[in-house]
DNA sequence: ATAGGGTTAG
């Protein structure tokens, strides 16, 4: 009955019918323990997984490849890869299973170059992987943006016959989404049979994030039209997509037609929907939705909002948002820098002062932005000014040659997005420097003419740089992708494919 | 008798 109500993911019973049986005469033994362990790897219940650590090593059960691999996948689904690893280091026989369990923990945990450590260490183990096992190196691979490496698994499936699964058919299409490939996503797609409503869903995200918004839109209602039903994902997938292509009335269709196919509004498609409306400069309509939705608020959502303030000047709004979001998240760093930039766009310096020292005083956990380029079966990584490149000398110099040609095309740099004690000319060099043109630059040095420089960021793109970009690419007749935390920007001859609508 | 798995906002 445990494992029952574990297959079925009713982790809840499950434990309880555990907590049951401890009540008894009976003892749970090794075939009790993993369903146990999965029911709390379910619910992320890490309190619950490690009272039932110590009970199977009470019971002896300690030294058990079943046991053990759950015990692993438990501390990895609650977040404890260090301690998934510790039980993984003393196991004394690993199987296949074992070494997937510990990979996919890595991969699912953002440990990505951890990922694909672990898959070559098994395969130097003499344990082969498997249609699961690949499952995690191609999220890897997504995760950091590694294109060649991501077709290298991509060939290495088409030899093993892998492709014709539709997880992993699935995974290798949000893989090259990911890595900034959308011709091989739809390719692959086309190719893939048996498509089911995960796979459509994947392809319908490729297009959103690629800001091809009508794409996407004929894929959901081709979707429609092959009778399969789209999920909450689906919906999801199709109201971002709409709202990076900045499709206000079909994304409101989408969003009514969840009523017919009864898939519950939650949190994550209202915030798509005030992000479209907000984006659209209809905020407050997007105040009002956020206001009146019958699901919880966050602070992201108002952050969206907030977003919204910045692009359309609205101080007032900004201040009222800015106070909910304080509310609900008062060390968020991200949140000050954006209100700070409202004032300091309207060079209201006080308060750009107040701000900055209201978030000192939070002490307020910044997240540092970085900007990495895959290049020759390796990540290179670069952050603001940073020198630690070998060939940082020749990375400058290229990013100064460029400065004049840019200049004389048009771009002015915009400094609003520097805080303001710094004199100008300082911004404009804080600015050229940022991550992004860095390993833009690397990039522009090392890969050979054509090939296009892809960049993958951990943070937004600035407004300056995607501008300063759109002019390197004119110049050097590049076409540069840049991956930021939100979508995909291409940029071709002096133009980016979100059409400045981002 | 027992395990590992694809899509999802900001």
């Amino acid at each position: 009955m445990i494992r029952a109500y574990a297959t079925e993911n009713q982790f809840h019973r499950s434990l309880n019918l555990y907590s049951k049986m401890l009540d008894t005469e009976l003892t749970p033994d090794k075939y009790a323990f993993p369903f146990a362990l999965k029911s709390c790897a379910g619910l992320s219940d890490l309190w619950t997984g490690k009272q039932i650590h110590l009970h199977l090593i009470r019971y002896g059960c300690s030294v058990d490849l079943f046991v053990d691999a759950a015990l692993v996948d438990m501390y990895a689904k609650c977040g404890e890869v260090e301690t998934a690893r510790l039980v993984f280091d003393k196991m004394t026989v690993r199987d296949l299973v074992s070494w997937t369990s510990m990979i996919s923990g890595y991969a699912h945990n953002g440990y990505n170059s951890e990922t694909l450590e672990f898959f070559d260490l098994m395969q130097n183990s003499d344990v082969k992987p498997n249609r699961v096992s690949i499952l995690s190196v191609l999220l890897a691979c997504g995760n950091l943006g590694m294109l060649r490496k991501g077709e290298w698994f991509h060939n290495y499936v088409i030899q093993t016959g892998f492709q014709s699964d539709i997880l992993v058919a699935t995974s290798i299409i949000d893989m090259y989404t990911k890595c900034g490939s959308l011709d091989s996503a739809h390719y692959l797609f086309d190719q893939t049979m048996g498509k089911d409503v995960v796979c459509w869903s994947a392809m319908i995200a490729s297009y959103g994030i690629h800001g091809h918004g009508r794409k996407a839109i004929d894929l959901f209602d081709r979707l429609v039209d092959e009778g399969v039903r789209p999920n909450h994902v689906t919906f999801t997938c199709i109201l971002s997509a709409c709202s990076h292509s900045g499709l206000l009335e079909e994304g409101k269709k989408y969003f009514d037609l969840m009523k017919e196919y009864e898939v519950v509004q939650e949190l994550k498609h209202y915030a798509c929907m005030v992000d479209l409306l907000a984006r659209a400069g209809k905020l407050s309509e997007a105040e009002k939705l956020i206001e009146r939705m019958p699901v919880k608020q966050d602070s992201s959502i108002w952050g969206s909002l907030l977003g919204a303030c910045r692009i359309y000047g609205n101080l007032d709004l900004a201040e009222k948002v800015a106070d909910r979001i304080f509310q609900l998240d008062p060390t968020h760093a991200g949140y000050h820098v954006l209100l700070s930039n409202i004032y300091a766009a309207k060079s209201r310096w006080s308060e750009v002062e107040r701000v900055r020292a209201l978030m000192a005083g939070k002490s307020t956990k910044k997240i540092l932005g970085y900007s990495w380029i895959e290049f020759k079966n390796q990540v290179y990584k670069f952050s603001v000014g940073d020198r630690l490149n070998p060939q940082s000398e020749k990375i400058y110099s290229l990013l100064e040659e460029l400065a004049a040609p840019m200049i004389n095309l048009g771009y002015v740099p915009v400094t609003d997005f520097v805080l303001h004690d710094i004199e100008d000319e300082a911004k404009e060099v804080a600015l050229s420097y940022h991550s992004e043109r860095l390993a833009i630059a690397f990039g522009l040095i090392n890969m050979s003419p054509g090939t296009p420089i892809r960049i993958t960021k951990n943070l937004r793109i600035c407004g300056d740089c995607h501008n300063a970009i759109k002019f390197i690419s004119k110049i050097v007749k590049r076409v540069i992708i840049v991956r930021d935390m939100h979508r995909f920007h291409h940029f071709e001859d002096g133009v980016c494919s979100c059409g400045d609508y981002w």
